[in-house]
DNA sequence: CCTACCGATCGGTAGG
DNA sequence: CCTACCGATCGGTAGG
């Protein structure tokens, strides 16, 4: 059984180097990917940015398609401890679409690898396709519970509002201003542009 | 000097031969480029598709490079020629983007390429950056001058509409939905979320 | 976690 | 527009 989050097993110093070692590698997998995507990066380079030998790349992950997941769950854990996009108040989860949007707005590296990845692996032989599909379920599931939530509450502009189309255009605008963001750094607002599109739709402060 | 194009110089059975030839090749192109992008793109693999050897699509287009930018320029001479975004009727333009938006929901290959590629060249070292970059900015600029001839003849929802912020959420919408449409086939109405999107800025028929 | 290595594949060239 | 070839680079393995 796993030790109780609140009384971790002491973490003895070989363990300590080892989790430290594989943060670095995500941490250059991660700026990799994002810059030429999962399929042009090469292993060598990466380890070549972590400082390591490429089959000490893999003697941490097996393989280079092992190591793009980690990467994705990592960055998922993060997200998922830091906002909570599945509240059942419509409101927060709203909320949350826009703070998380202002913090992407500082970390390119992220958007890149988003951006850069997700685009990729609407091929499905791209090994994080499934990851995507399921992903993008859970993102417009969520809008659209939220939606539904403020709907029932009087909170919409359009009380008849398309739940469905509204919630996959939420979520298309916060995409489509990543992408831009990236073209076009220093003119686009990436947490206004969501905010404005939040306002048009919800009587809501946001 | 040229010919005039209706007055076209009579095409020999070579030039013909080789032009259909070319064709072919950036048919090829498009399909593996936006099956797995520029740099994971193969000459080999995409001369295997047009039934040549890889030399020979270099015997046409001199790089890699050249034969991707031939790509664009020549889907951009295709949309240009069908759709006017350029039109000094904003209701025009927008009904316009509204249109391709359909198109598009009709071509796959032509939708990948977009959003696997774009994605792709948000890296300053990526050989189309500068094109996407050129381009975000006309798309865009289109957008805002057609919100703005709707804004002057009162035809805004809000007339305080912060256009920039608008301009660049309506290329956003048409961008996200085809990146959850290839995701998500059959589950994303492409034309209608951006219809939707439009009605809700302006009071307009699209 | 390193060095040395494997077979496969890459973009592009030479020569015809 | 083909065949044959070049040097470079790839993901992964063997052995320590």
């Amino acid at each position: 059984m796993a030790s109780r989050s609140d009384t971790p097993t002491p973490e003895g110093p070989r363990a300590r180097a080892t989790r430290l070692r594989r943060e670095t590698i995500l941490d250059a997998a991660l700026e990799l990917f994002g810059e030429v995507g999962f399929r042009a990066a090469s292993l060598r380079e990466i380890a070549a940015r972590a400082e390591i030998s490429h089959p000490g790349v893999i003697y941490h992950f097996a393989t280079k398609e092992e190591l793009l997941l980690a990467v994705l769950e990592r960055r998922d854990a993060d997200v998922s401890e830091r906002f909570h996009l599945e509240s059942s108040d419509g409101v927060t989860v709203l909320r949350n679409f826009v703070a998380l949007a202002d913090v992407n707005a500082h970390n390119r590296l992220v958007v890149e690898l988003y951006v850069t990845v997700s685009a990729e692996a609407t091929d499905p032989s791209h090994p994080a396709h499934d990851y995507f599909v399921d992903r993008y379920t859970r993102v417009v599931t969520s809008a659209r519970t939220a939606l539904a939530d403020l709907q029932g509450r009087g909170l919409l502009v359009d009380p008849d509002l398309d739940l469905d189309l509204a919630a996959r255009e939420l979520v298309a605008v916060i995409d489509g201003l990543q992408l831009q963001w990236l073209l076009h750094p220093g003119q686009v607002r990436l947490a206004d542009g969501v905010r404005a599109h939040l306002r048009r739709i919800a009587t809501i402060d946001v």
